[in-house]
DNA sequence: GCCAACGTTGGC
DNA sequence: GCCAACGTTGGC
């Protein structure tokens, strides 16, 4: 299986891809999402080695942070079966998990941030699913769009 | 703080 | 199964 790419949504304020850094083995659970499409991603399709984009959403200026990578596969969110969680789901147990998590690892601060508005600019990325509006938290990246995006943060402005 | 987009819930 | 009401996300 080829490796894919994925765009990750983060609130800084909740983990910012410097507290990534900052963790230890800059390793960290993705843990608290409960939304389907994105549950199906995480369980199904995003596997070791991919490359995760690690988006700031929210702030003056939302923007891509950083570079990951996939080092754990989808595993059930055990977050969810903890009643004092801030994302508990009495849906799901141990025996039949809703909700899956991945583990990802901090590769590189991009070279500059890249926020949303400059993103709109760019032709090669006017499919990108980030720029259709869409809440989900974690999106599919072609290998176009990754190519697109690092050659972006290279070039100053 | 506003509001559009969109997912989920629940009555029928 | 439809769809209105409601809640959440997230850009601005």
């Amino acid at each position: 299986m080829a490796k894919k790419y994925w765009l990750l949504k983060s609130e800084p304020d909740c983990f910012s891809f410097t507290d990534l850094m900052q963790a230890p083995d800059r390793t960290t659970y993705w843990d608290g999402v409960r939304n389907y499409q994105a549950r199906n991603f995480l369980r199904d399709e995003i596997k070791v080695g991919d490359q995760v984009l690690y988006y700031h959403s929210g702030g003056p200026s939302p923007h891509i942070a950083g570079l990951a990578q996939v080092v754990r596969a989808g595993y059930p969110d055990h977050t969810a079966f903890v009643p004092a969680a801030d994302h508990f789901d009495p849906k799901s147990s141990p025996d039949d998990p809703t909700w899956y998590m991945v583990d990802i690892q901090a590769q590189e601060e991009l070279p500059r941030p890249l926020p949303l508005s400059e993103l709109r600019e760019v032709p090669a990325l006017q499919d990108m699913v980030l720029l259709q509006r869409s809440r989900l938290s974690v999106q599919p990246v072609t290998a176009d769009e990754w190519r697109a995006i690092l050659a972006q943060a290279k070039r100053p402005r």
